[in-house]
DNA sequence: TTAGAACCATGGAGCTACTCCAAGGTCAAT
DNA sequence: ATTGACCTTGGAGTAGCTCCATGGTTCTAA
């Protein structure tokens, strides 16, 4: 089949399509005599696989790495595991600061009064104030690796 | 102040407060004799305002709507109100499919019983064959937001 | 027969929000 | 005079596409 009809049924772009190829997901199909790409099954098979992957929130580099595995099932699968847990975390990780998220916006709402002003809006203004709250979102309490903890002992003379 | 003391304060890098200025969001301060950017603390103010919003995931255009509404006090604040609830709708609906996406990768975890090839691996398994599940993440059956509409609608044409 | 629509090809630019780098200018201290 | 730490600019790179221009191909309908 062709790469439009491929798409189709792979449920993304021809565009798409051709990306993958070119960044070594897909494996380059025989062309016919004008040149247009010719896919089998076993393409629509891996871009399934591939888009399964994406949606659970895979990078292509990992993708990459599983179908690795896929072609050669021979190898230990130890690193498929991991790749899984890796990925479990980081999205643990991310649900956990979305949800820290969620409530910093809905404490934003409850502070809409129906204003008629940007001047008087709560929102704005707690988004003003926060912005110098040592203990808020923006800065990194614990999180932090490098040790830059002189950021905000800087003095205040903008001397020259 | 420049560059580098307004970075450090607002813990950032002198890179990104140069984008913010080219991206607009950022008025771009005097300059010294020599070329140097000269930055007093409104700048540093702005900028921690931008960090802070930028915690909330609020992409740059959305906090350069805010900003307007920072230096025009005296017009009406009702689009704040629908920026934020439009943030909150976002990450609210980023949170769920998240959490889809974590059921799935813990189903996906305990797959692995500790085979020790590839070819046997549950994981693996499991990915390949779900590939073709309708009801999967991959196929955007209710879970689509503002999916592109004709991707979804050629359902059983699929046939081989 | 031919016009048009619907495909296909390639290369390159654009998107977000930075980050890094190279080449060069400036300034204070040694 | 020479470090070294700053600063400047422009440009490239990151992920994962998406879109576009330009041109070739194939099929169908008038």
């Amino acid at each position: 089949m062709r790469i439009g009809e491929l798409a189709k049924r792979a449920e993304m772009k021809t565009d798409t399509v051709r990306y993958y190829e070119k960044a070594g997901l897909l494996p380059p199909p025989p062309r016919r005599h004008n040149g247009y790409r010719d896919y089998g099954t076993l393409h629509l098979e891996r871009l399934a696989f591939i888009r399964h992957c994406r949606a659970l929130d895979m990078s292509l580099a990992d993708i990459s790495r599983l179908l690795e595995f896929v072609t050669h099932p021979d190898v230990e699968c130890g690193a498929i595991d991991r790749l899984i847990d890796g990925q479990l975390i980081q999205v643990q990780a991310r649900i956990a600061s979305l949800r820290t998220l969620e409530s910093q916006l809905l404490a934003l709402r409850d502070q809409c009064h129906d204003q008629k002003t940007a001047g008087e809006c709560g929102i704005l203004q707690e988004l003003v104030a926060a912005a110098h709250d040592e203990d808020c979102v923006c800065h990194p309490a614990s999180i932090g690796e490098t040790d830059t903890d002189d950021y905000a002992s800087v003095p205040e003379d903008g001397h020259d």
